[in-house]
DNA sequence: AACGAGGTCAACCGCGCGTCG
DNA sequence: GCGACGCGCGGTTGACCTCGT
């Protein structure tokens, strides 16, 4: 009973939800002086780190002001605060996936899209792991792309295909050579087409044909990446 | 202008794994 | 071998934003 009170009243003090800038200041300046690492010690330490650095602060501004009425309220300030009242869970999440200095922020780009897109047909939902080849992108990111930009295409018609496609293709990657160097050669761009891969379903499409794709002004869609990529003529598969 | 629906994304949660005593 | 602990990962949530009506 007494522990479940002691429990309560600790995890009344974590905070949670949105980081402020402050907060964002601390752990920052907290792992450019310590480094990553042993999260839940640097959750209870950063915030001392913190005072110590605004009691210094604190202290040469008196001496300039002779304790002038702003160094008061500082004064005041610090003593209410009491350390990073974040969990070492929450610190390393929000350092990795927003804070660190080599996080690249923005929209994802073709090549990404497309990077993407083969990672996940070969490695599934291992999200760090394709993180790893997307530099400055995070899991987090890269997930929550997935769900929001691919995953709400998954039921149409064409998309199983083109996963399948890319799948084939991620086998060789001389065939993602030639699906490229395809792409990029190719004039008509009224119509989605991937080159042929070898030893792959070839004779199916000939057979079939591919089914509705969407068109290049088919914005925000992922094939819309797709043909950016081609027209851009990137020469990242090509050997 | 007001409202609701849908999209986006930062943050949280629960679980599993590795390490250490 | 076992439990405690820290950490990382994938799934989920919810606040905020945008857009259409």
């Amino acid at each position: 009973m007494e522990t479940g009170k002691q429990k309560s009243s600790v995890e009344e003090e974590l905070r949670r939800g949105p980081w402020t800038v402050e907060e964002d200041l601390i752990l920052t300046n907290y792992i450019s002086k310590h480094g990553e690492g042993r999260w839940n010690s640097l959750a209870k330490c950063a915030g001392n780190v913190y005072l110590e650095n605004l009691c210094i602060i604190y202290l040469s501004t008196a001496a300039s002001t002779l304790l002038s009425f702003s160094c008061m309220h500082l004064y005041i300030y610090i003593n209410k605060r009491s350390g990073l009242k974040r969990t070492g869970k929450s610190c390393r999440l929000r350092w990795l996936n927003y804070l660190r200095p080599d996080v690249r922020r923005g929209n994802i780009t073709a090549e990404e899209q497309f990077l993407i897109l083969e990672l996940h047909s070969r490695w599934g939902n291992r999200w760090s792991k394709i993180a790893q080849h997307l530099p400055g992108r995070t899991d987090n990111e890269i997930k929550n792309y997935w769900r929001t930009r691919v995953q709400k295409h998954a039921n149409q018609q064409w998309m199983p295909r083109l996963l399948e496609r890319i799948r084939t293709a991620v086998d060789s990657s001389r065939a993602i050579s030639n699906a490229h160097t395809t792409l990029t050669s190719s004039n008509d761009n009224s119509k989605f087409s991937l080159p042929p891969v070898p030893g792959c379903c070839n004779d199916v499409v000939e057979e079939e044909g591919w089914p509705e794709f969407p068109t290049p002004s088919d914005e925000g869609s992922m094939l819309a990446g797709l043909w950016e990529l081609s027209a851009m003529g990137s020469n990242m598969y090509v050997e």
